[in-house]
RNA sequence: CGGGGCGUAGCGCAGACUGGUAGCGCGCUUGAAUGGGGUUCAAGAGGUCGCGAGUUCAAAUCUCGCCGCCCCGACCA
């Protein structure tokens, strides 16, 4: 049992001024935690008692799943990034700082290089695999702007997990059992994820699948379809080619047509008194310093990731104004594909088959109009370049896809043998012959879910914890700490619950009720028993449900009875949710 | 990194344009009353006005530089 009066329980009735979401707000005012600097917080007593009930879970369900428990330094030697090559990829967002004999360090913002150095050391057998180790750790990295309090911070608390299989269906077994086990960690926390397919990044690999927290501030797009179970994010995300769009003067022979002082795609819709849509836009990309023109949609947004992937180049940049000019000999805003050579051209394959359209002159002042690509421009090749967005159609079953925003709570990849041989972690199998291993690997950002779960869950008047991760499942709360009577039967009822293994927070202050009903409501726990001087001369305490505002009113010698009771109820409707 | 905004008591803010002894609400301390949804009264404590230069008789206020924080954007023609 802990009294409030001996706590460290800051609440705020204003929110600090430079919170914007609803999470952030209500961690900084029900005092779960403080800002040090930007990205980086302090955990306070009740912060820090949700977010071991987090790992908690996090753990029981890796170690259910088969995975080991490690620990490995958040410090490396710059050596060991190198020996990837990602030293260079994740330059920007690693802390680099240097020990007094002048070597060179980062904290680690992830560790795949330092667990596969570890089995690549230990790991020798196919008998000593399938192996999966992972490890509750803070991971550091240099974000570009960190926001939203523990949404991106700095320093976070990450459970990362690293299976080494001895072939790919071995690996997709493992990445089944992360897969299944991350369904269970969220569902317990009392979370609804939704699952989408994703990129892999930085981290490489064939595979991957986020889980995701569906949230109007979460950072992340994605689109889910309203006829199958097809989600995926943006970065990712698919969708149909529409049909083949004409527009007027389809079938006329192409024009050029002065446009003075239009230039961007809403100017020249403008000028011409038509739709984005109709717009065939042309950006000029240096790909691994060649240039290409890309053609999309005037309506449409290039997907860089997808565009990259296609010309399978590894560095993908806007071309300069210069570079423009000298490739369509225009000025930047009038590039079109009729009639352009010397570049690779490369289009949307929703442009496919558009006649009408209108596209860049490539003369200073000059658009093209009645532009049929087709005809006009035989020599073009089509792919998936531009970012999916809701009311397109789904790739798979041709329902509508519907765009939502979510906050990323956990990442499962398949890795393949990029690391494992990079870094020499081979195995010898029956026959005495070298393999690598087949890797997977698995994040929760464990600091993020607990944030999420308040995003999730919270009304006007503050947190409503789930049951599995409130910093306490019951507060005792004495209305009238002047009220002898009252006081007694409140240390009596926490020590009972105490004794039944319940943990209570007493509120023990000597406050005006509306205070401390505010302070309850505000730092949510699930149940609230109310101990005061007018329901004790009815014979009864009052237990308010926090989720529902459900008020149950029972004898004080029920009163714990009736709280396990509860607490059993709510634990069972958050698995079944 | 680019753009915008902010920095005055623990929190939320006013004061700045037009320089002249630093204010308000909440919170905090003490006392009294009150005691079922942020109660009331009285008396208090608490500030290098982000930091540093400069202008001035005089700077929270004007000028310059720096730092920190928040928001938006980061090559979409």
């Amino acid at each position: 049992m802990v009294r409030w009066t001996q706590q460290c329980i800051p609440t705020l009735r204003e929110p600090p001024q430079d919170a914007e979401i609803p999470s952030h707000r209500l961690m900084l005012r029900a005092g779960l935690i403080r800002k040090l600097a930007g990205g980086l917080y302090t955990f306070l007593p009740l912060g820090l008692r949700a977010l071991r009930k987090v790992e908690r879970i996090v753990r029981e369900e890796m170690d259910r799943a088969g995975a080991l428990e490690i620990l490995m330094p958040a410090l490396h030697p710059r050596e060991v990034w190198d020996r990837t090559g990602r030293y260079d990829v994740l330059r920007d967002v690693m802390f680099k700082i240097k020990d007094r004999q002048d070597r060179e360090m980062v904290l680690g913002p992830t560790h795949e290089e330092i667990v596969t150095d570890l089995v690549a050391r230990e790991i020798n057998s196919y008998r000593q695999l399938p192996r999966n180790f992972y490890q509750i750790q803070t991971k550091f990295r240099d974000e570009i702007r960190p926001r939203f309090g523990l949404m991106r911070a700095k320093e976070f608390i990450m459970k990362d997990a690293y299976s080494f299989d001895v072939d790919t269906d071995a690996a997709e077994t493992s990445y089944q059992a992360m897969y299944d086990a991350y369904v269970r960690i969220f569902e317990r926390c009392g979370l609804r994820t939704k699952i989408v397919e994703a990129d892999t990044g930085a981290m490489g690999g064939s595979a991957s699948h986020e889980f995701m927290v569906l949230a109007d501030s979460g950072e992340d797009g994605l689109v889910e379809c309203d006829g199958c179970d097809y989600a995926a994010n943006l970065e990712r995300a698919e969708s149909a080619s529409t049909a083949p769009r004409e527009f007027d003067g389809a079938a006329e022979a192409i024009q050029e047509v002065d446009t003075p002082g239009a230039r961007t795609i809403e100017q020249v819709a403008a000028f011409f008194k038509t739709e984005p849509a109709r717009m065939i836009k042309t950006l000029i990309y240096l790909a691994d310093g060649e240039p290409v023109a890309v053609l999309t949609p005037g309506d449409r947004d290039i997907n860089e990731i997808k565009l990259a992937r296609a010309l399978k180049a590894s560095e993908l940049v806007m071309a300069d104004d210069a570079t423009v000019e000298k490739v369509t000999g225009a000025p930047v805003g009038f590039a079109g594909p009729v009639g352009l050579s010397g570049v690779r051209l490369l289009a949307d394959e929703k442009l496919k088959g558009y006649r009408g359209g209108i596209t860049g002159a490539n003369k200073a002042e000059k658009h093209i109009v009645n532009v049929d690509l087709e005809r006009d421009v035989p020599e073009l090749t089509y792919a998936d370049l531009v970012f999916a967005r809701g009311g397109d159609q789904c790739v798979r079953c041709g329902g509508t896809l519907q765009e939502k925003r979510g906050i990323e709570v956990g990442h499962v990849f398949k890795l393949g043998t990029k690391y494992s041989e990079q870094l020499g972690a081979q195995y010898l199998d029956e026959a005495g012959k070298q393999h690598p291993a087949v890797m997977g690997c698995y994040g929760i950002g464990v600091t993020r879910t607990l944030q999420a779960v308040i995003e999730q869950s919270h009304d006007k008047d503050g947190v409503i914890w789930p049951a599995a991760v409130a910093p306490y499942p019951v507060e005792v709360l004495i209305i009238n700490t002047q009220h002898e009577p009252s006081v007694q039967v409140g240390e009596q009822l926490a020590a009972e619950s105490e004794a039944a293994g319940v943990d209570v927070l007493l509120d023990d202050r000597d406050e005006r009720p509306g205070v401390k009903f505010k302070d309850a409501d505000l730092i949510g726990l699930p149940l609230r028993v109310g101990i005061g001087e007018k329901s004790l001369a009815r014979g009864v305490v009052e237990i308010k449900i926090r989720a529902t505002g459900e008020m149950r009113e029972c004898a004080p010698d029920a009163a714990t009875e009736t709280v396990l009771e509860l607490l059993g109820t709510l634990n069972n409707a958050a698995k079944s949710s």
